[in-house]
DNA sequence: TTGTAAGCGTTATCAC
DNA sequence: GTGATAACGCTTACAA
């Protein structure tokens, strides 16, 4: 089919006039060649368009410089940004991003990290999904390293990196409280991730700490049309609430879209709104929505550190979402 | 650093009573096996948590499985579904991306070639940015792939994907026409991409086969807060425009929500827009924008079709942008 | 500092 | 169908 034919790092040494380990170690972080051994290789491998052979290196070495991005779902905006923040501090650490698009299915995610496996990966960085033991397991014997983030099951070596969606809902909930709304909801998907149900259940806790009911429902994928059909659903009630937390941005767009359009309703004064995740949508002055943040840039460096660096004894990071105060909520 | 002890075929062969050949077979497709090696090699492998190492393959074949995904901005909606289209059909092709995350400049594009060919990826898909010849060169003469997603230039023997921007802005301004529109304008970021340029040029020129006047503004990034710099600046102009056919939706949803929240203007009674992309949110009942629609999946359909098949005759492939009718053009 | 030689884990070729 | 053996392109002792 398509015949590939790299140049190699023997043409190099006999265009240079030198030996084949010469080359090798003027690409070599560290070894020890000859200013003038070093400048005639380099410009004989410049002259024949000489690339290191990654593949060839990764096999002496125990380092392939490749590790794995798992993800469900990558065009989400929270998704999307996350991944770019990844991929940007993998470059930095000179690492190479892999990307593997998986359906929600736990299986697929499998399938996801035997791919990591079959190209040594470094490492692999879950985003979506969990993976079963006995396929985490040959990743960690192996020696490849392990990110989940937003996961909530532990593995033994893995790092975790987690938010604390429980305290933030909390605090949504007193930010509405103070904001002086009486009937409080949360609008969440069916799709009951470990994150999606922290802010659940944190919510309605921290109702029944100030003795308020919360009124929670449920529907479909974690996406904007979601947000439609829950505001549909909350607002319909025979008492409706006047403060909403949403399990995310995609959502809290649509409830909010929902009661303007559809039921007329102001924002803040009719209704208040709290989003999470703080996509760029976010920010847009049609929702101007009062958020959570997602340290997503810190997210990607913690990340990348532990996996660049000496396994550390740190097995897991709990990050903070700060509430972003926006129109969507009264006060503030 | 990291130990890194993964099991080899070797290992697999030695507990499975048989040659290292017998279970390279296994693996490999349509290679002559009995069933009982077979199983006994599936058997072994299975219990040592054996994976071909797709780092060693590529060494000996001519592919390595991988194609190198360059571009910039992933977390753009557009891009983002772009790439995650990209991603979807190449592992339903048996391929794994590795993404490059550059900025604007050609030269990081080229940093970006440089590493696809030091894991000697079969293919580089080129999203953002032009790479200086030197380096398509040397890609190419190694019997890489080339995929340009619109760009302009040419290199012989990639594949450019292209849309018919250029037709699409005529379309835009005949529909804005027939919409009574009487005052053109076209909002563009300062990117001066060549689709972003080909949409303005074609927008200017069918106002200049109309005999009217077509304002054009340019400013800042292809973002949504460039769009509402775009529209201080368009709205302030003496003769108000009534119809703005944005460089893409980003920027039709800045000009939107300044038109309507700092100029009180109505959509689309006193302004009608036009975007280009239909991201997620054009959808989304605060925009309900009418746009043009990439053909996201067609696009990366295309690109893995060509790549993953035998080098067919064709260089270039001209997709059509559909006009979306929604509620910011009058009629439709 | 340099070259020689022995791997790394595969697949392809070749006898059997 | 099977098992040796020779590549593939690189790194790294080791000896010079």
């Amino acid at each position: 089919m398509s015949r590939k034919i790299f140049v190699s790092a023997k043409e190099v040494a006999e265009r240079a006039g030198v030996s084949r380990s010469a080359v090798s170690r003027t690409f070599t972080q560290g070894a020890s060649v000859s200013q003038e051994t070093r400048r005639r290789v380099i410009e004989a491998a410049e002259a024949l368009g000489y690339h290191v052979n990654h593949l060839a290196r990764g096999l002496m070495r125990d380092e392939s410089g490749i590790v794995c991005l798992i993800a469900a779902e990558l065009d989400t905006p929270y998704r999307a940004s996350l991944i770019r923040a990844l991929t940007r501090h993998l470059q930095s650490a000179s690492k190479i991003a892999m990307l593997v698009n998986t359906d929600r299915s736990d299986e697929s995610v499998g399938q996801a990290l035997r791919l990591a496996i079959s190209y040594r990966a470094d490492a692999s960085i879950i985003l979506s999904g969990m993976p079963a033991r006995s396929i985490t397991d040959i990743c960690l014997k192996s020696g490849q390293r392990l990110v989940l983030i937003n996961r909530d099951e532990e593995r033994d070596g893995a790092l975790m990196i987690n938010l604390n969606d429980r305290d933030a809902a909390q605090r949504a909930f007193l930010a509405l409280l103070r904001a002086g709304c009486r009937s409080f909801a949360f609008a969440n998907s069916e799709a009951l991730t470990p994150s999606l149900m922290a802010r659940e259940e944190g919510f309605r806790e921290a109702g029944r700490k100030h003795g308020m009911e919360v009124a929670v429902e449920r529907f479909g994928a974690t996406t904007y049309e979601s947000g439609l059909v829950l505001a549909q659903r909350l607002l319909t009630r025979e008492s409706r609430p006047d403060a909403i937390f949403c399990a995310n941005d995609l959502i809290a767009c649509g409830v909010m879209d929902a009661a303007r359009h559809q039921f007329k309703l102001d924002i803040p004064s009719q209704l208040c709104l709290i989003g999470f995740d703080d996509i760029e949508q976010a920010k847009w002055s049609s929702y101007n929505l009062t958020t959570f943040a997602q340290p997503v840039d810190e997210i990607a460096a913690e990340a990348v550190t532990w996996l660049a660096h000496a396994p550390s004894q740190v097995r897991s990071r709990k990050l903070v979402a700060e509430l972003v105060w926006r129109g969507s909520v009264r006060g503030g």
